[in-house]
DNA sequence: CGTAACTTTTGACCCTTGTTCAAAAAATGA
DNA sequence: TCATTTTTTGAACAAGGGTCAAAAGTTACG
């Protein structure tokens, strides 16, 4: 009896409306304004059919980030299959944290809402939460691959450890990625309103400076004058 | 008579007594379990009391944010006063950054909220607003000083447009100043926590980093052998 | 002092919003 | 068709932000 299956991928289907309807309204009056009626009512459900889905507003928001985490790690995933210089692959790490921000601001939102959650430490066991730190761990590792890539194909400086540079390389980026959320997400950002500057260029600065900063030697002339990607996609 | 004045004074004593309540209770159970009836017994006022100094709990929290970009603020000018290659000044800047997000988690927090408001823009006219704004402003500019200076004495690369050299340092450090914060300030910060490394040392290789991206060619070899910063005070 | 005018404090109350739960409706199985 | 199980529902509850009329405290002035 196929019946516990079709009710299985009906429920999933029904956690995957309730999910859409929060995401809409997140891009629509921002996490902060996200109210548990209004997504009942979004989703044509009720409040309590809601709570049936997912334990509580957290869950849900859990929900829309470990969606987030899985497309950004099949992204991450994606850039290891080339076959490039580990230099490049770093950048193009980079870059695709860039274009997801700008492509899924309301996945990146409840990435961020996830880091606060853990933060404060009160996230009462959520389904979701193992599946988001794997993710973001794979996504982490594939940083630590593309960097031990390069460090064996000569592009970049051997002398760091490789985690250690990793982890650098993902602070720094996310501070940009999240400069750029800001960006296109406030009224008035007053660090970059200023700046007639766009985003890619900025981008391009950002991974000139730290191309420069973990190149080996006989790559360092390559920051110097051009920039690094001309052909990568622009947000 | 100086009947109006006292008055103020003691005004702006009590508006202490209550962001230092506030300030207790973040650091204490976390900005996201903060509340008003528990900020007002703390301070030992009723909540109308409470609200009748602060607007919202919106704009108390902003009074505390108001605190801390003056604090950052103060710390960040004292850095340019002292008479140091700029490449120096602009380590010192970012050391400032982390040395008080060790010191002051709270304050951190707090701007953290600020900034996320913004992103909401549903900040309702607090009086801070504008004071928090023209700190961070301040610091920012003193970022761009630090590299004008640089590039003049011939430490930083002039290749680079100050200011959007300065907004990548920007977010580059709040990048890895918000990994410092939430190493500390979380139970299991999965990335960091299989990395034995301490912030000290990540913090130097993420100068390192920078420093050669960023260093005229003359002043690259600085950055491949030894630690820039020997004298600083570790966090 | 004493009393009137004004200021500050208070906590009971209101409102929104996350969450629960008993009853109703629907689905399943014999 | 009817008993049993599953799902849905929305009224009701709880917690916390915010309000306000009354009480307590201050100041001004005769």
């Amino acid at each position: 009896m196929g019946i516990s299956e079709r009710k299985e991928r009906e429920k999933e289907l029904k956690k995957s409306t309730m999910l859409k309807a929060a995401e809409a309204l997140i891009l629509e009056k921002g996490l902060d304004n996200l109210n548990m009626t209004e997504v009942a009512e979004r989703a044509e459900v009720s409040k309590g059919s809601l709570y049936q889905y997912f334990e509580s507003k957290k869950d849900l928001v859990l929900g829309i980030c470990d969606k987030a985490t899985t497309l950004l790690y099949e992204d991450v995933q994606k850039v290891l299959t080339q076959d490039k210089p580990g230099i490049e692959l770093v950048h193009m790490i980079g870059a695709t944290f860039m274009t997801f921000v700008t492509e899924h601001p309301e996945y990146f939102r409840a990435m961020k809402y996830h880091d606060n959650l853990k933060e404060t430490n009160d996230l009462g066991g959520s389904e979701y939460l193992d599946s988001c730190s794997a993710n973001t761990q794979g996504s982490f590792t594939c940083m630590v691959r593309a960097i031990q890539i390069g460090m064996q194909d000569g592009s970049i400086n051997p002398n760091y450890e490789p985690k250690e540079l990793a982890l650098i390389l993902w602070a720094t980026s996310h501070g940009m990625v999240n400069m750029a959320y800001r960006h296109l997400n406030t009224q008035h950002f007053n660090l970059l309103k200023e700046l007639e500057t766009n985003l890619a260029s900025l981008f391009d600065n950002f991974m000139k400076v730290v191309g420069c900063g973990i190149a080996t030697d006989s790559q360092k002339d390559n920051y110097d004058s051009q920039s690094f990607f001309e052909t990568n996609e622009k947000f």
